[in-house]
RNA sequence: UGGGGAAUAGUGUAAUGGUAGCACGAUUGACUCUGACUCAAUUAGUCUAGGUUCGAAUCCUUGUUCCCCAGCCA
């Protein structure tokens, strides 16, 4: 797949910078007042146990926009790599590339959790010195009712009196490896009174006798996400840690650790997640998608991941433009999806190469045209940048045009071809439709035509008017293509909204995936390599699959047009 | 029924005591060698009830609704 390669930037839009979120308000006000002393650095920190999706995106493009946008900012790309059980290096990888092919760079800034473990069980030690961390021996049992609910208050742990000679022995030796999963945590001597549950003396360390992708076996105790984070964060010296709404609960938490151990202390700053229409977005529902043979595989193009968006042929601009266009708040939104494919069209109507493709082709026949003359027409690359420039399509006597631009009975409304009609054929020439040619079973198999050679080119001396233009390819130097034509995968805006008993997969959308072989493309596109993209004209945007091998020609098809005609044709069948 | 957040057109988002604006969507129309693009127009909103004020989406009080938290996940 080519690269591409986006300067990082600001995407303002309409020469009007986009407006300033209450996140870009508190960093424009903290540098104002010198907060950090004019730093801006923020920090990504994926857990490497998923592939990215487009809720990510979001937050990528947040955290990273904020420190392009800041003179001397920085963006740490941090693998939250603390619970080795759940986490792989295939996924670390993964990771980047999506981040790379976002348009973002983190330069010399990547970071592992898993580098600050033995830092992390320094600042563990001070707390235990202090009288603020203890070793518990409660059974898993135990602790979730020494815990207590919502409602009610939990107990004290009998360990919590523990000394703290005793404390740090007992520390030691989770560390060495004396004891079994499970046996022993070390938990913060918080307050087990709280009405916040995360400030119920939390678990700091457990013990889990497993390899971590990058530490190997060197440790059997991993710091919990609350205990970890703050520090990660702090030991980088990030100014503004932005996360989602859900850990809203685990600031005052964050601010504890910081604050008793004394040492840099970051703003954390929440905002909601995305949620889109006609999509899922967590990690357990795309896995169950893949798992479950719902969906072929990750980057299947119609996962919300990052690497199925690129694979449907999303341009990594219109992401950036669509997550900077939805806004950043504090409450659950869901983001109407034709917002998202606004964006795309937008972005690849101004980049795409226009070419001819028929996706249902009908045979056609051009009666008056000579029998083995083939003719070069000029075609414009893309109108919307001369620079782009033209190319040569074969026409000759026998063509395929759009099964659905033909109509032996038309209704109101309909311009494109039918018997005795005159229509366009872009870029060559007019043509008239005289004979319809049928099987035994009725179906339409062929048309005859006559041309008018003085309208070569596509435009008539005498001023004449046609009501449409058809796309078509010449059969004898077409490509032959299969192609991929994808719908939402859910028929429900809210895929969750189901009747009692049945759950999100009974939303799914039988005709998300429609296959199409024997398409017919112009011969141009027999160099196209796998990502490129291009708008097959009047029909949408289309993506070369990896799949495709050899001479063996695959597209997606990303997007549709925008179809005024399909909506009439609604509108008259209703 | 504990605590923490949050409510502005169908959707998303501005307006931080002074004309409720923008975008998407939808609907019309103009243009057109893509029924695309572009352009123009229409559509429709401050959760409720009180209060402060010359003036409230914004400040105060009340009610309602929604989201998050009882992993040794993140």
């Amino acid at each position: 797949m080519k690269s591409e390669n986006n300067k990082q930037e600001s995407d303002s839009e309409n020469g009007k910078g986009p407006s300033v979120d209450f996140i870009r308000a508190m960093v424009a006000d903290d540098i104002k007042t010198d907060r950090w002393g004019g730093k801006v650095i923020t920090r990504f920190p994926p857990e490497p146990n998923g592939y990215l999706h487009i809720g990510h995106g979001k937050a990528i493009c947040l955290s990273f926009g904020i420190a392009a946008e800041n003179r001397g900012g920085r963006c740490h790309l941090r693998y939250d790599d603390t619970n080795p059980v759940k986490e792989e290096e295939r996924y670390a990888d993964s990771i980047q590339e999506d981040i790379r092919w976002l348009g973002w760079d983190w330069g010399e800034s990547l970071f592992y959790a898993s580098d600050y473990f033995e830092k992390m069980y320094e600042y563990a030690v001070i707390l235990v010195k202090k009288g603020l961390a203890y070793v518990c021996d409660l059974t898993f049992e135990e602790f979730s009712e020494y815990r207590g609910t919502l409602t009610t208050p939990g107990k004290e742990s009998p360990s919590r009196t523990r000394s703290v000679e005793e404390n740090l022995d007992l520390f030691r030796r989770m560390r060495e490896g004396e004891f079994e999963d499970g046996s022993h945590v070390l938990r913060a001597k918080i307050d087990m009174k709280s009405p916040n549950l995360n400030m119920r003396d939390p678990v700091m360390y457990r013990i889990i006798h497993a390899d971590h992708f990058r530490t190997g076996s060197k440790w059997c105790i991993y710091p919990t996400y609350d205990w970890a984070h703050g520090l990660e964060d702090s030991i980088e010296g990030v100014t503004h840690s932005i996360c989602t709404l859900e850990f809203e609960n685990h600031r005052p938490l964050y601010d504890w650790y910081l604050d008793k151990l004394a040492i840099h202390h970051p703003q954390q700053i929440e905002f909601a997640r995305l949620e889109l229409t006609y999509t899922v977005m967590s990690k357990r529902k795309l896995l169950q998608l893949v798992e479950d043979g719902h969906v072929n595989g990750w980057d299947d193009p119609r996962m919300s991941t990052i690497c199925g968006m690129r694979r449907r042929g999303y341009s990594p601009g219109s992401i950036r433009t669509f997550c900077r266009r939805i806004g950043v708040n504090k409450f659950n939104s869901t983001i109407d999806i034709a917002l998202l494919e606004h964006c795309l069209r937008e972005d690849l109507n101004k980049s795409s190469r226009r070419v001819m493709a028929v996706l249902r082709p009908l045979k056609v026949v051009i009666d008056n045209f000579p029998e083995s003359e083939v003719e070069w027409m000029d075609a414009v690359n893309n109108p919307g940048d001369p620079d782009a420039g033209t190319r040569k399509v074969p026409f000759s006597k026998v063509l395929y045009i759009e099964q659905d631009d033909f109509m032996e009975d038309p209704p109101r409304k309909f311009f494109r071809l039918s018997p005795g009609r005159e229509v366009r054929l872009r870029y060559a020439y007019f043509i008239t439709c005289t004979e319809v040619v049928k099987d035994e079973h009725g179906q339409i198999v062929e048309l005859h035509c006559t041309y008018d050679p003085a309208t070569h080119g596509g435009n008539a001396p005498d001023g004449r008017k046609v009501k449409s233009t058809l796309h078509w390819v010449s059969a004898d130097q077409a490509k032959s293509a299969e192609i991929r034509l994808y719908e939402h995968l859910f028929t429900q805006e809210r895929p969750e909204d189901v009747a009692d008993g049945s759950d999100y997969t009974s939303n799914l959308n039988p005709n998300s995936l429609k296959v199409l072989t024997g398409c017919m493309v112009e011969p141009s596109l027999g160099k196209a390599e796998p990502g490129d993209r291009f708008q097959f004209e009047r029909l949408g945007y289309f993506c070369v699959d990896p799949d495709g091998k050899d001479e063996k020609l695959v597209f997606n098809r990303t997007v549709t047009l925008r179809d005024t005609w399909a909506k009439v044709q609604k509108s008259q069948t209703r």
